[in-house]
DNA sequence: AGCACGCCGACT
DNA sequence: GTCGGCGTGCTC
């Protein structure tokens, strides 16, 4: 019996394993098993079990299961079709697809060991026929317990790996893996708990005392809470204990990742309309058991949430389990919150911000079935939840779905895929609906893909849509008041209206997407601008750090006195971050309190701080990036600004008016959530651009048409598929000639074939956008096709026939190519 | 990836 | 003569 065997390195095959007779009745796949690999042992996954071996494979070079790490399969049938699909459909490595299913402290490994086989002495004849180096090996390990092979490949010098595999095949020593300590372990606690009354006059110390009111108070008391409350109660409890008086026990305790999530009161509505069929739709699918892919387009205010929740409350009364999937910085504690409040403890949070150990104890949660629920990022669509029945997306349009490194998947489309499998429903939740989700909700009925559009057009409440003004900030403003500061940095109209919002204690919001004091810093003598070695980018000013820094590599510079070109004193520092516009608003509303909410402001528990500072009303105004716009309810603000609207458009990206829209329509929607009406103003230089129009009318509809007739027009997704290959090398010669050369064989291959000329379109190879990050130079080829199946037959072949395409290497050497299918991000 | 092995130059 | 640079190839 045999089984292939995923192995957490960058190749694209699995690993024959024989299994010894003993493990064969146990072996399941999806199970996790101890493998020899090379010199070590590994943590593999169980990806299919044969009675027979690829004919292909030496018997020799055939090496045992060694362990079973956990008998019960982590991942069901279902679940390895899902990781076969994402290592298939991203041309990734199954190795690293399984490494984002198992959290790497479940992960052991060992180095090998070797014991020397206590031997009768008719049978110590061979030892005198080893060559002379094995000899010394043998030599080495007499006498001696288990020696770690390295030890003894360090003792004899001049001996390999492989001839010290050598005593194995002659049976001369036994073979052991060292478990190397595990990173992260569970955490057990010790209990305490009255064994039996007090007896009658027995007398207790004070500490004792107090100890036995606790357990008598809560019946079991831990050890810590004992520590808490009291000096130093070991003497104590080891006293009673001794006497029979109290006993304890340990027990394994989660790590509690919801420290700062208390649970919310739950409140439900009376769903609206809109609601109530939504809801309905995802009924029916539900109780016919099959899986349906619904977009929730709701307005922003228009009570999404109370969707996510109802639906998923129905598909656990019917007995299965429910996952949501959040943007990254979304995953606030007040969504976790309201759904603590409506689901109780019965839910496990996965994201980046929970340590390893956290992580490692909300995933053995989810294994053990201990919990009904999943709020997570991205990774979480790998969670090992059985009876998956639904699995929401908020924000799915939102950028940060997408991995960028590694397998480059998108767990919207991964949830997609995951809730077929699964016959699950798939609610892909937003106020502006991915281009791409969209178009499949709008195909004809019966089509391949086709979602159930599912809108929301009204707010909760009846609460009206912001009303937004568009400011054309071409003829450059100046701010009453505003003492030596650049003009047109705030207007008029939103001066008079952020004045009006402070004077009626309400709050506001402005929006700049761009951290620092200014992006740019140049020498006014000759003209030098400062510019990151490693990157394409000029340098951000930061005036806190007096530093300038590059924001794609971790590149800081002190501010220089003068120019390195010129030694001109005078530099200057051009545009405006998020730095600047927080000090002018501070200089032109002296008495408001604003905090900045970025990158720079938020880091640790930073972020949360503020986000409660601001919801509590202990800040007026929040000037900040991106950040402000993702999901968080200010019931208190009124007043939305947006400085430099324009920004978003300039970027070389066909998807950069998409963006544009989206993060306006999310900022707008940030205003007059509560029982206000809100106002936005969004400051521009491109007033007549059709995302911003579309933004200020709240018209959704008229910008998807818009951007969806140009994206047909000029042959874009969604109406065709993209792949992209990236080379990245420190030479740029080299990655250019990487690039041509992969063009060229594409193009043979093109030309080769009538099929391919007619439907494949090769554009570049081209320098990226940004040519340098890391010191890393970037050029690109995107393969383009009408049809999916078309362009990744075109991928395998071409991937192929370069040949020696394994994980990240391209037949250049020290030139890395990146397979990114469905690119994101074109920069 | 991670590591062994091998083929080259520069040194106690 | 040996040490060690990295270029190449393999891992069940």
């Amino acid at each position: 019996m045999y089984i292939q065997v995923a192995i957490d390195i960058p190749l694209f095959t699995t690993f024959t394993y024989a299994v010894p007779p003993a493990w064969q009745a146990a072996v399941q796949p999806g199970q996790l098993v101890q493998v020899p690999f090379r010199n070590r042992s590994k943590t593999g996954l169980v990806m299919s079990i044969q009675e027979t071996h690829d004919p292909a494979l030496k018997p020799a070079s055939i090496k045992n299961l060694i362990d079973i790490v956990d008998l019960e399969p982590l991942l069901s049938t279902t679940g390895l079709e899902f990781l076969n699909f994402v290592a298939d459909y991203y041309f990734a490595p199954i190795g690293e697809v399984v490494r984002l299913a198992v959290p790497s402290a479940v992960r052991v490994e060992g180095m090998k060991h070797y014991r020397l086989r206590a031997l009768p002495e008719e049978e110590s004849g061979p030892m005198q026929e080893l060559p002379a180096l094995l000899g010394e090996a043998v030599e080495a390990l007499r006498g001696q317990g288990q020696v770690a092979i390295r030890t003894i490949k360090e003792a004899v010098r001049g001996l390999t790996y492989v001839q010290l595999s050598e005593l194995e095949t002659l049976g001369l020593v036994d073979v052991f893996y060292e478990e190397e300590k595990a990173k992260v372990r569970a955490r057990t606690e010790k209990y305490y708990k009255i064994a039996r009354p007090l007896a009658i006059g027995e007398r207790l110390g004070a500490t004792q005392e107090a100890i036995f009111q606790l357990l008598k108070e809560h019946k079991t008391v831990t050890l810590t809470t004992l520590r808490a409350s009291m000096k130093s109660p070991h003497a104590s409890l080891r006293g009673m204990e001794e006497r029979g008086l109290i006993t304890s026990w340990s027990e394994e305790v989660y790590r509690d990742p919801f420290a700062d999530a208390p649970a919310t009161a739950p409140k439900l509505f009376e769903p609206t309309p809109a609601q109530a069929q939504a809801l309905e739709k995802i009924a029916e699918a539900r109780r016919s058991n099959r899986f349906e892919g619904f977009v929730l387009h709701g307005v922003t205010g228009s009570g999404k949430t109370e969707v996510y929740v109802r639906a998923i409350r129905e598909t656990l009364e019917a007995g299965r389990t429910a996952l949501v999937l959040l943007p990254e910085i979304a995953l606030t504690p007040q969504f976790v919150g309201v759904f603590r409040g409506h689901f109780g403890e019965r839910i496990a949070v996965l994201h980046s911000g929970l340590s390893q150990a956290e992580k490692f104890d909300q995933w053995r949660r989810i294994k053990r079935n201990e919990v009904e629920i999943v709020i997570g990022a991205r990774s979480a669509i790998f969670a090992p939840l059985d009876r998956l029945g639904i699995i929401v997306v908020d924000e799915e349009h939102d950028a940060s779905f997408k991995q960028e490194e590694g397998p480059r998947y998108h767990a919207r489309d991964m949830a997609l895929v995951r809730g077929n499998l699964e016959r699950a429903q798939v609610v892909l939740g937003s106020a502006t609906p991915s281009l791409e989700s969209f178009h499949k909700s709008q195909l004809p009925a019966g089509e391949p893909g086709r979602l159930t559009y599912l809108p929301m057009p009204d707010r909760v409440a009846a609460r009206p849509l912001p009303r937004v003004s568009i400011v054309d900030m071409r003829g450059g403003y100046r701010a009453p008041n505003a003492p030596k500061l650049p003009p047109s940095l705030i207007s008029e109209q939103l001066t008079a209206a952020l004045g009006k919002t402070f004077e009626r204690n309400q709050q506001a919001i402005i929006f700049l997407n761009r951290r620092g004091f200014s992006p740019c810093v140049l020498c006014e003598s000759c003209g030098h601008v400062f510019q990151c070695p490693n990157c394409d980018v000029s340098l951000t000013y930061h005036r806190r750090q007096e530093a300038l820094r590059c924001h794609h590599c971790d590149y800081a510079l002190r501010m220089p006195e003068y120019c390195p070109e010129c030694a001109h004193t005078g530099l200057g520092r051009k545009g405006t971050g998020t730095e600047k516009l927080e000090g002018y608003l501070q200089e032109l509303f002296g008495q408001t309190r604003i905090a900045r909410l970025d990158r720079d402001t938020s880091s640790g528990k930073n972020l949360q701080k503020i986000i409660a500072q601001f919801r509590e009303h202990e800040i007026d105004l929040l000037v900040g990036t991106q950040m402000v716009t993702k999901g968080h309810d200010f019931p208190g603000v009124t007043t939305v600004g947006v400085v430099g609207a324009e920004m978003s458009l300039n970027f070389p990206d066909f998807r950069a008016a998409e963006r544009t829209f989206q993060l306006l329509t999310q900022v707008a929607g940030r205003a007059g959530r509560g029982e206000l009406p809100g106002v936005v103003f969004i400051q521009t230089l491109m007033p007549d651009h059709y995302s911003l129009m579309a933004a200020q009318r709240h018209d959704y509809a008229m910008f998807a048409a818009h951007e969806l007739r140009m994206r047909k027009e000029l042959h874009y997704p969604p109406f065709t598929y993209m792949i992209a290959l990236k080379f990245e090398a420190v030479s740029e010669g080299a990655t250019i000639q990487a690039a041509r050369d992969y063009a060229a064989a594409a193009q043979r291959q093109i030309r080769h074939n009538p099929k391919f000329a007619e439907g494949i379109t090769m554009l570049g190879p081209a320098m990226a956008p940004m040519a340098r990050i890391n010191n890393r130079a970037r050029w690109q080829l995107t393969l383009k096709s009408a049809s999916r199946p078309l362009l990744r037959q075109f991928v395998r072949l071409f991937l192929s026939d370069a040949g020696h395409f394994s994980a990240g290497n391209s037949a250049h050497k020290n030139v890395r190519i990146v397979v990114d299918v469905d690119p994101l991000n074109m920069l």
